[in-house]
DNA sequence: TACAGTCGGGG
DNA sequence: GTGTACGACTGTA
């Protein structure tokens, strides 16, 4: 027998064989790899139908082997009488599950949607770009497999991947792109060769590209609109040219299309294009990976290492995708029965669309206006940290009422932690340590945005594990998991608020997992360190000072100016870091010319830190929106700064009113172009009828037909929103305003309470929603 | 004024 | 691997 090491770059099944694995062999080499998979499924329900099941098996082509068994459902108590479905491989198990659940539709069926690559994480304890040594025999078939690294290696060994980058020189999504760009390189390493290839010289392109395919043999495609356009146009041709064009590795595979969708989710439209998945190899188109601008391919890499899915899934899915496999795995190993997921899988909610609102965060209406001095304090992955302190899972939450007031945890039968946390804890643990790694390195160190990304997709998969446990279709959610986890929550809020009293700091703001406390004299981190201290002995969740306000403003309601808002401030750090929060410039929605005038605005104000200075800073900041507005009417704002971005949230005959993104959609089909919805929308204010040009018609709209007026409006609200809390009247500031109209529409803007007194704020505690969590949070069964 | 439509959140 | 939170704010009718 032959031993390899190397790095696990694929799997995924195949028939009659089980695993097909690729590995990226030290020597270079890259291995096709075979190895026997048999799988076992399971089937419960009524003993008839069972017996019923087990006759029509037992003469079955399959021939699966049956076992009666006893196994644990986690959704029930006791455990459960199961028919274990043994077959010999993965392709086969999937046919006859697909088979015997239509035939038995009244069946419970366990481990029987299943990836094999979950599957294979679970008993081999490999995972992709593992690094790895396995046995393989005179016919190249893998006996042992064997991991030598873990998900949770800090600095696992690179792997060595080939990658070939392609670029187009147009978003075919406005113009049919003319030139293919290819640079073949490895992963942190330089381009190794480049290439350019004539789109329209179809032929040569075809041909050229085998070539260059064959000679770099990358790992992996990244391309941008590979999914949406180039793969399948090349493939197109390729088919109608008769010339081959090998995409995949594996020449017995055709490359995998999975259609686009458009779906709703949690209150908007998602829309996500056509895939195009190699074998063998791995495809990443970075417009089509949804996490791509936050954590790159490093945070891609990591997400597949620690889920276990395999890398061209991990780079698309969303992270809630990514914990459902992780609980999957779990649930393998610990040999807990993975749910059928019959109804597919609505996007989970991020936890933050939960922490704003419905679910029972604890939110404060802030003290409006401009603090100075103020420190931000945040529980440390708040919902995560509570689910393995305090042992939240389905099963353990089943039946029991432990006193959330006195934070207690909850018990599991067997003194071990319950799914969740099973799951959770090594996660928490690995961001931790990577962010205590970034704190020792110095700023300019290389391995800061490795490890920056690596973190940041452990804190998404973290985020979205809470999200998961309240959604209805989720295997492993469980509602009352769900209060469980925000009624904690709230009473470790109520303790730091009641700590902070009791040091003497006053309560600006508290929202979720986090809260805005000040005091006189309290100006260092050392002034913070006993409140810090005093709540994780109150609460026992972790909890750090997110830094020291040099100033922050709480803004009011515009639509009632004395009513606080409890998620629209901004302020600056002690290290003039800004924090900026709900308003303009945080808005995808916002033409970039007024957010980033805005955030510039902001930074003006920022500077300083004695009155004098910050008197100056906010002449400055009046001084730029006058050179902007003035920079703007003299037509002089490139048109792209003027774009306005919204998502289609329905198809073109649901919209009711005619609004601007649903006029630029008019415009958009009348030429033939169609957007999805869940897809954005760019446009341009014009003047006159219909008021909008949308930015992807053919021709580019005519700069003398913008409606620059408009723009000066949205602008001089801007301002508004961030001088206001500086003691500048808005009619002021509105008077900026040239002409009566844009005056009058700035001014209608501005509240009429504005002009009375106002009241002082209302302060109250409240949960948005308890949905039978009662107020100090005991659950009702 | 009423209703319709979009966005947020973290780091 | 589609199924509707909720509040703030802005635009249309």
């Amino acid at each position: 027998m032959n031993e390899l090491r190397g790095w696990l770059l694929d799997i995924y099944p195949e028939a009659q064989v089980g695993a097909a694995l690729w590995l990226i062999g030290e020597d270079g080499q890259r291995y096709h790899l075979r190895q026997p998979f048999p799988v076992t499924f399971y089937a419960a329900g009524r003993a008839s139908t069972l017996r019923r099941l087990w006759r029509y098996l037992q003469s079955h082509p399959a021939q699966p082997v049956l076992k009666r068994e006893e196994r644990q459902d986690i959704f029930v108590k006791s455990m459960r009488t199961v028919l274990a479905i043994d077959v010999n491989d993965p392709v086969a198990q999937n046919a006859l599950f697909q088979e015997i659940a239509r035939a038995f539709p009244d069946l419970d069926y366990f481990d029987a949607d299943v990836a094999l690559p979950l599957r294979y994480a679970a008993r081999h304890r490999l995972f992709p770009l593992a690094y790895c040594r396995v046995g393989v025999d005179a016919n190249g078939q893998a006996q042992t497999v064997e991991p030598l690294d873990t998900p949770w290696d800090l600095s696992p060994a690179p792997p060595p991947l080939r990658i070939l980058y392609m670029e187009l020189d147009a978003d075919p999504a406005r113009n049919k792109p003319t030139r293919l760009s290819l640079r073949s390189g490895s992963f942190h390493g330089p381009a190794t060769a480049e290439y350019h290839l004539d789109l329209d010289l179809e032929r040569p392109l075809l041909i050229n590209l085998k070539a260059i395919l064959q000679r770099c043999d990358p790992d992996l495609l990244l391309t941008t609109w590979g999914d949406t356009w180039l793969l399948p146009h090349l493939l197109e041709r390729s088919a109608a040219l008769g010339l081959p064009l090998p995409l995949n590795r594996d020449p017995a595979r055709q490359p995998a299309h999975h259609p686009e969708i458009s779906y709703f989710s949690y209150g908007q439209m998602v829309h996500r294009g056509r895939q195009v998945h190699l074998f063998g190899r791995c495809h990443i188109d970075r417009g089509n990976a949804m996490m791509w601008e936050d954590y790159d391919l490093e945070g891609a890499l990591e997400t597949a290492r620690v889920t276990g899915l395999p890398l061209q899934t991990a780079a698309r899915v969303s992270p809630g995708s990514g914990i459902s496999a992780m609980q999957m795995v779990t649930a393998l190993r610990e040999g807990i029965l993975v749910p059928w997921h019959k109804q597919q899988a609505e996007q989970p909610k991020t936890a933050l669309d939960l922490l704003a609102t419905d679910q029972g965060g604890l939110v404060y209406q802030p003290l409006v206006g401009l603090h100075h001095d103020v420190g931000g304090i945040d529980f440390v992955s708040m919902y995560p940290g509570i689910m393995v302190r305090f042992n939240i899972s389905p099963e353990t939450v089943q039946g029991q009422r432990p006193c959330i007031q006195d934070l207690e945890p909850f018990a599991s039968e067997n003194d071990l932690p319950g799914l969740i946390p099973l799951t959770l804890a090594p996660l928490l643990e690995k961001r931790l340590a990577l962010k205590n790694q970034l704190i020792d390195l110095p700023k300019w160190d290389p391995r800061r945005k490795i490890y920056q990304a690596r973190a940041s997709a452990h804190k998404w998969l973290l985020v979205t594990c809470f999200g998961y446990l309240g959604y209805k279709n989720a295997r492993f959610g469980r509602i009352e998991a769900h209060e469980a986890v925000t009624a904690y929550g709230r009473e470790a809020l109520l303790r730091a608020k009641e700590a902070a009293e009791g040091l003497g700091f006053t309560v600006l703001h508290l929202y979720v997992d986090g809260l805005w406390v000040k005091k006189p004299d309290a100006k260092e981190p050392a002034d913070f360190q006993p409140l810090l201290e005093e709540v994780c002995r109150r609460t026992g969740l972790p909890i750090s000072l997110d830094g020291i306000y040099d100033w922050i403003a709480f803004l009011p309601s515009r639509v009632d100016a004395r009513v606080p808002v409890a998620n629209r401030y901004f302020g600056v750090f002690r290290d003039g870091t800004l924090k900026v929060r709900g308003i303009e410039a945080r808005r995808r929605d916002a033409p970039p010319f007024i957010a980033k005038t805005q955030m510039e605005m902001v930074e003006l104000l920022a500077q300083g830190h004695t009155p004098d200075e910050r008197q100056a800073g906010v002449r400055k900041a009046l001084g730029l929106l006058r050179r902007r507005l003035n920079r703007l009417r003299s037509g002089k704002t490139p048109l792209e700064e003027l774009v306005v971005s919204q998502r289609l949230s329905r198809e073109i005959e649901a919209y009711k009113s005619l609004s601007p993104v649903a006029r630029s959609l008019q415009q958009l089909q009348a030429v033939g172009k169609e957007v999805r919805p869940g897809q954005r929308v760019r446009f341009v204010y014009t003047r006159g009828r219909p008021g909008v040009y949308a930015w992807d018609l053919p021709t580019p709209p005519d700069a003398r037909t913008l409606d620059l007026e408009r723009y000066a409006v949205l602008l001089l609200r801007a301002a508004c929103t961030v001088l206001e809390p500086f003691g500048l009247n808005p009619q002021l500031i509105a008077g900026l305003a040239q002409n009566v109209q844009t005056q009058q529409l700035c001014f209608k803007l501005v509240p009429r309470n504005e002009r009375q007194r106002r009241e002082p704020a209302v302060r109250t505690a409240m949960t948005t929603r308890s949905r039978g969590v009662s107020e100090r949070g005991t659950i009702p069964d």
